[in-house]
DNA sequence: ATTATTGTTGACCAATCATTCTGGAACAGG
DNA sequence: CCTGTTCCAGAATGATTGGTCAACAATAAT
């Protein structure tokens, strides 16, 4: 017995995360986000409360969707270090073929707000966190097939290659030239042991 | 015939770098910078033509102050590779040691503005250029000396090493924790040859 | 001492921001 | 067909922003 909602939250929700993912969380206006989703002022507000609680569903969103696609990948991989590498190769080429350059919503907003807002800093560091565990499992299973020695400091080489995987974002948005990214992952991958023919 | 001054500009200069290092562009208020050097607005105006000018000032003054410093420690170095490694691990603990976690002024201005700003853009690549250059410049004395062997891909190795250093600044924005950095920069200086005990 | 010149000051301006209010429109149950 | 309830649209609000102005103060040359 009410008026039903002319807009789909799903799809508006999908709209503001690329607003955000594309501008950063200070340089986007509820007015970007009215445009861009074709939701009216007010029913963003009444839908997710202020521009925060908009950002905090944005960013989740963008942990299952994007995130957990990277994650997944490495994870799911049959061979674990062929799946770094994968992921690694894939994601410098990503990187070079967006033509907004526009890295990862989850570092920028640690660069952004990570230091700032007490509600978010939680939200990115988990997330941050669940790429290094991913890195972490493949290593290790990595270790139990032989494809490692026994003697790897497992923890180590996760925390190398997801601060790597960082650094390929973050040369996303310094526009670094491709020779930069595709040297540094495979100077990167170098620190794994050879790959097979 | 005029009246003299009563600031130093070249105090407040080093005031407003403070200001925009830890805290960014559009973070920065004029108020917090006429706070930060006692100055007034008006004669900040006067002085530097309006806040991107003052910000280029800060940005320069950082190229010639911070930066430099450590451009100089690599290219100084009377072993490269030593010079190179002495580098980052002292890099790594600066940066777990600033309790503002503030990483770099040309980083940082790099993620903001880097994708917007055409007047700020060329500095910044300049002033990451300056840094790639001081690393290939060590990794060519290297193999001069016989340090690294001939075959070395000297540009591919400075873009790694760049890139890396620029990743362990982003460290001090994310707040990693201690053993992230320190794996990091152990693992990435584990692409160069083992150093003499 | 006068005066030309520059520095300093706090008030002021227009624009933009996130957020809220108001007045009407659209639906569902009776 | 009512009527209670929710939704929508644009105007309004108050704070903050970068930037400017006009009045006043301090100096050095005359």
């Amino acid at each position: 017995m009410a008026r039903p909602r002319t807009f789909d939250p799903d799809a508006a929700l999908d709209a503001v995360m690329d607003v955000f993912w594309l501008q950063g969380f200070e340089a986007t206006s509820i007015d970007d986000l009215v445009r861009a989703t074709g939701v009216n002022r007010y029913s963003l507000y009444q839908q997710w409360g202020d521009k925060q609680g908009l950002f905090l569903a944005a960013l989740a969103r963008y942990g299952d969707r994007v995130a957990a696609e990277w994650i997944g990948r490495i994870a799911a991989a049959p061979e674990p270090l062929d799946g770094i590498r994968v992921a690694f190769r894939t994601l410098a080429e990503a990187v070079l073929a967006d033509p907004d350059r526009r890295s990862c919503l989850v570092l920028q907003t640690a660069l952004e707000l990570g230091r700032s807002d007490p509600v978010v800093q939680p939200v990115v560091r988990e997330l941050l966190d669940r790429m290094q565990g991913a890195l972490h499992g493949a290593i290790e299973r990595a270790v139990a097939t032989g494809a490692l020695p026994a003697t790897t400091d497992t923890a180590a080489h996760a925390r190398h290659l997801a601060v790597a995987f960082q650094a390929v974002l973050l040369q996303a948005r310094t526009g670094a030239p491709p020779e930069t990214v595709r040297d540094f992952v495979t100077l990167t991958l170098s620190t794994l042991p050879p790959e097979a023919p």
